[in-house]
DNA sequence: TGCTGCGCACATG
DNA sequence: CATGTGCGCAGCA
């Protein structure tokens, strides 16, 4: 359209400059066009001109500073129309912006996506402002275009979605195969490997801001796609490390996304030829609090390579020291200090090896934040006392030697205590007698394994024929407040049938407590036996 | 040596 | 107060 030969360039370059935090000036951008496009300050110039009297870039003075502003992205304090375009925009933004959440993270399909991270999505994708996005996203809620979720999230309305995409893609989904968290290398402990980017444009992580359950990975310079907070630093005289004046920039030691990348990938290749060799200055030690570096000095970054965390040390090689990095985050220990370690330490059956901040609840995909987590002997899944079924009884003392409902159903002749001890199991053995492999997540279904000798309770009605009505008003009288929860999510007599832990536990958005409870009595309707208190105490 | 990424101080509305 | 901007620095190629 334009006559403007390098309008798109020169676009492109204050683009760029912006992108890196560096002022768009004329030199800038004349030096970014000749480096990238060949093109001469006096052609660059030239065009520049043009593009200011077309209007399509600005030239503004900013801290006394000339800087010059794409106008297709800079937006103008005064811009506020009413128009019908403007609307249309506006919800192509909010539904660009949950398609991209979407697309981001699967797991917004099933639980709806947080009202902030739609916001700050939208932010991304559009020139407006948290807060005029927060009236669209209100306005489109009182017109119905979004919905709100029982757990409070949103999802695209019945109604109207503009990009053709049926609203069904936004409702609740029982089937979460796809949707399954699984923590692989790479991702951060407690998001999922879909969840790539946050940060707009490039790598940035949305993850809807748990902050506390990262802050313990934030310290270790390892979370790619993540911009780290720093925590606010007081000033404390009596502290002599504090410069007196503090610096601006990069803090030494903290690496970009490209040398993480490339160190961890060398980290993994060489994790399976050498051990102890040296390794990412970005790893962190085992206890994770931040402070893992203060301990001693230079083991601290350069000299950190291979070193254990649980042992501090870079014992000598050997085939029992090998050293095994967690599948999640960058922490590394010997294979031989985990196995003799305690339970929440211990390696998996193949030897990978969750370090205690990243092993997940298999069932509930909490890490121990929200509780105690106990770990397997047999698989090393870990389970939060009321995740597992039956209860983890609290006074389990010997946890090493606990073992999860699955494996023990692996044991035909051991059936019922969970604290059975099979302590010299043999971790790198293919040919042990138990599976170890065999997981509760991969048998993620409804309880079918109560108590054999609890009586059929007939006064539990059966609702596989129930209407979602008819589930409303059971739970209306027997637990109000999930009742429109399970209204809302269109749970019939069938869906509670087919229900997993996960959906009630995780899918509806409850706390953890009133889902728990409601999970109790979807597991007494599916099994018509209400034996299920004594294992849930 | 120049480029890149980005923390954070500061400007602006 | 929220948001935008870009300085100045460390790290990288």
């Amino acid at each position: 359209m334009s006559e403007i030969k390098y309008k798109n360039q020169i676009l492109a370059a204050i683009d760029h400059l912006r992108s890196r935090k560096s002022r768009p000036d004329i030199n800038r951008i004349c030096k970014f066009m000749l480096k990238c496009y060949k093109v001469g300050p006096k052609d660059t110039k030239a065009d520049l001109k043009r593009c200011l009297k077309e209007r399509s870039i600005f030239k503004v003075d900013y801290k006394d500073n000339v800087s010059y502003r794409n106008a297709a992205k800079w937006r103008k304090k005064s811009t506020q129309s009413n128009t019908m375009a403007s609307e249309i925009d506006e919800r192509k933004i909010i539904s660009s912006a949950i398609a991209t959440l979407i697309y981001r993270d699967q797991s917004y399909l099933e639980n709806g996506i947080a009202f902030d991270d739609l916001i700050r999505e939208a932010a991304f994708l559009s020139r407006y402002t948290k807060k005029q996005l927060e009236t669209i996203v209100n306005k489109e809620l009182s017109s119905g275009s979004l919905v709100k979720l029982p757990n409070g999230t949103l999802a695209l309305g019945p109604a109207g979605d503009p990009d053709g995409d049926s609203s069904d893609s936004f409702k609740f989904e029982y089937n979460d195969s796809n949707t399954k968290l699984t923590s692989s290398a790479n991702s951060s402990c407690r998001s999922s490997p879909q969840r790539m980017r946050g940060r707009p444009k490039k790598n940035s992580n949305v993850a809807s801001s748990n902050s506390q359950n990262n802050i313990s990975n934030q310290n270790s310079g390892v979370r790619v796609g993540e911009r780290r907070k720093m925590a606010k630093k007081v000033f404390d005289p009596s502290d002599n490390n504090v410069p007196s004046k503090r610096k601006r920039g990069r803090p030494v030691g903290s690496l970009n996304k490209s040398t993480i990348k490339k160190r961890m990938m060398i980290a993994s290749h060489q994790k399976n030829e050498k051990e102890g060799t040296p390794l990412s200055e970005s790893q962190h030690s085992l206890d994770g609090s931040g402070e893992d570096m203060e301990s001693e000095e230079p083991i601290s970054h350069e000299a950190s390579g291979g070193v254990c965390s649980v042992c501090h040390i870079q014992k000598p090689r050997g085939s029992n020291d090998r050293i095994v990095e967690c599948r999640d985050c960058n922490n590394k220990a010997h294979l031989s200090c985990l196995q003799t370690g305690s339970g929440i330490l211990k390696p998996r059956p193949d030897n990978t090896w969750q370090c205690p901040h990243c092993k997940t609840c298999v069932v509930c995909y909490e890490t121990n934040d929200a509780g105690i987590l106990t770990v397997c002997n047999i698989c090393s899944d870990a389970y939060h006392a009321l995740c597992h079924t039956p209860r983890i009884p609290e006074r389990l003392k010997a946890w090493d030697q606990w073992e999860c409902n699955n494996c023990l159903e692996s044991h035909p002749n051991i059936v019922g205590s969970p604290a059975i001890i099979l302590s010299n199991v043999d971790y790198n053995s293919e040919s042990s007698t138990v599976d170890p492999f065999l997981k509760p997540h991969e048998l993620d279904r409804a309880p079918t394994k109560l108590a054999e000798d609890v009586p059929f309770n007939p006064s539990i009605p059966d609702v596989s024929n129930w209407t979602t009505e008819d589930v409303y008003s059971y739970f209306l009288e027997h637990l109000p407040e999930a009742a429109p929860i399970l209204k809302d999510q269109e749970f019939d007599g069938q869906a509670i049938c087919t229900a997993r832990r996960a959906d009630i536990v995780r899918g509806l958005g409850l706390p953890l407590g009133p889902a728990l409870a409601l999970y109790r009595i979807v597991v007494k309707l599916q099994t018509r036996k209400d034996d299920w208190t004594m294992c849930w105490g």
